[in-house]
DNA sequence: CAAATATACATAAGATTCTTATACATAACT
DNA sequence: AGTTATGTATAAGAATCTTATGTATATTTG
């Protein structure tokens, strides 16, 4: 993704987040989405997409439809049922981490004195 | 460290800020401490604590100081200066991390129209 | 007082996630 | 004609973490 190590593990919920927002998506559409969306910082590598997608199509979180664009294969993502569903799970982890990881790098002022 | 998948790639961050805050601190002392921080949502397992440990001071990173208290051993870990350097990268580097998720999963308002 | 819990460090096997490299194919640009 | 952009895919290896286990002392609890 990066040089940064801490991307790691958000990749599935960056994914979730994208397909909730914009119904559906082709891989190489999101790599661009990330990139536009975080200017150029962070850029997702298809050795960590694709697996990832054909990951949580297995599980049933995402459903797959094939699409001929410009003489171009493309194959458009979408949550299923499933997947809306496990993504508000994830929105919600990630929400928890952010706060604990702020609370670890900028701990508030005591209150009690 | 819990089941959330999002802190992997975290762990040397926290280490290392509550290192540069604390000055010095033991392995176990680190795993309550977060703990205390996070409300208990965050629990740093032994499996990946102390190996992280050993990289970092094999890295440079760390420097150790053994201690022996109540008849138990303790190894205090402190940042060397080259640790303190890398502190201020990593810091910075999870400022961007932050900003960049926030921005994904909350984007800003067009502010063009 | 015996057993469980807390304190304290350590490592090994395996799972998961990612990087790096490679592969194939068409379209557009230079 | 060659490079860049678009588009998907996989395989080998690195890095990080989980889970399980091991050792040892101190304290609490039934």
């Amino acid at each position: 993704m990066k040089n940064s190590q801490l991307y790691k593990g958000s990749l599935n919920t960056i994914i979730m987040k994208l397909l909730e927002e914009n119904g559906k998506m082709y891989g190489y559409e999101i790599t661009q989405k990330v990139k536009a969306i975080t200017q150029g910082e962070l850029n997702i590598t298809e050795g960590a997409l694709y697996p990832a997608l054909h990951k949580m199509e297995a599980e049933g979180i995402l459903d797959v439809e094939m699409e001929k664009v410009d003489n171009r294969m493309r194959k458009y993502y979408k949550l299923t049922e499933a997947g809306t569903k496990e993504t508000i799970n994830r929105l919600s982890e990630l929400e928890d981490f952010i706060r604990n990881m702020q609370s670890l790098v900028s701990p508030k002022p005591n209150l009690e004195f």
